[in-house]
DNA sequence: AATCGTTCCTGATAGC
DNA sequence: TGCTATCAGGAACGAT
């Protein structure tokens, strides 16, 4: 499930290979996976526009079009965007279709159908947008901010990780890595963590979040990158997905338990 | 303001 | 073998 990392790496894909491209036709197979607008007004409205630059804001994608406008993705579980050559077969769960002038084409697939793309004329604007808390490999990310961020918050230090809210970015993978990482265990609460704890969380967040993007994301399930390749991160990680096998710190077994509606794993020797 | 449960969706898989 | 129940979970939403 596309996290910050992999969410990163599609962006650099489409800015390597998407700039420039001018759209000759957009397809859309499911109107449900079109926000904001219908079908026929979105493809109307992207005719002949062209792919200017490529940003992100947590798990948010923005696909600029030139001044004032911008395609904003989420790919939520399943989606993925594939820059495919006209020969290639169309995946089975293709959404939308950019035809290029070129004759390639980028693909917006989503088995679940959770995710979608909104045409907008400002992205920062969007409410959900702007509520989003800070990016944790920003440099204001400091032991200090993530400090008053979990401030006098009961809830379990996992549940706030995970909050777009408090921090923007970080999924059930990454933020159970991070938590391994620090020995925190996740269901720790998140204002009673000592300020020691706070300094090893903040660099295990940042650490585990460089790493997963320097391997180009975790492939646990149906992550793809923008050429259809898996990442390679989930040979790295220390818990998720690991129930039963070796903590690769202390060789005590790795425990899965649902918590808080979340599938939930960490160490309980050398988290605690 | 924070927290908790519910909801959306479909394919893979476990269990019988 | 073949059917059904369960699970995966990001984020909006409503209730408390």
């Amino acid at each position: 499930m596309p996290e910050l990392p992999e969410v990163e790496t599609v962006r650099r894909d489409l800015q390597q290979r998407i700039v420039g491209k001018v759209i000759e036709r957009a397809a859309i197979l499911n109107p449900g996976s079109v926000a904001g607008s219908t079908a026929e007004r979105f493809s109307a409205a992207l005719r002949g526009k062209r792919f200017s630059s490529f940003g992100r804001r947590a798990k948010y994608l923005f696909l600029h079009l030139g001044p004032g406008q911008t395609l904003v993705a989420h790919l939520k579980m399943t989606g993925v965007l594939l820059h495919q050559p006209a020969n290639d077969l169309l995946p089975r769960a293709a959404r939308i279709i950019f035809y290029f002038t070129s004759g390639d084409r980028l693909v917006f697939a989503d088995t679940r159908k959770f995710g979608f793309m909104r045409l907008v004329d400002d992205p920062w604007e969007l409410p959900a947008i702007r509520r989003l808390g800070p990016e944790p490999l920003d440099d204001g990310f400091t032991a200090g901010e993530l400090s008053r961020i979990l401030g006098k918050r009961t809830g379990p230090i996992r549940a706030v990780l995970v909050d777009q809210h408090a921090i923007a970015g970080l999924g059930n993978i990454y933020a159970l890595e991070a938590l391994h990482r620090a020995g925190i265990s996740p269901k720790r609460k998140a204002g009673g963590l000592r300020r020691a704890e706070v300094a090893r969380l903040r660099r295990a967040i940042r650490r585990v979040l460089r790493e997963a993007i320097a391997a180009r994301g975790s492939s646990v399930d149906t992550y793809r990158d923008g050429q259809g390749k898996r990442g390679w991160f989930q040979v790295k990680h220390r818990v998720y997905d690991r129930e039963g096998k070796a903590c690769p710190r202390c060789h005590a077994r790795i425990v899965k338990e649902q918590f808080r509606g979340r599938g939930t794993y960490w160490c309980p020797v050398c988290q605690r």
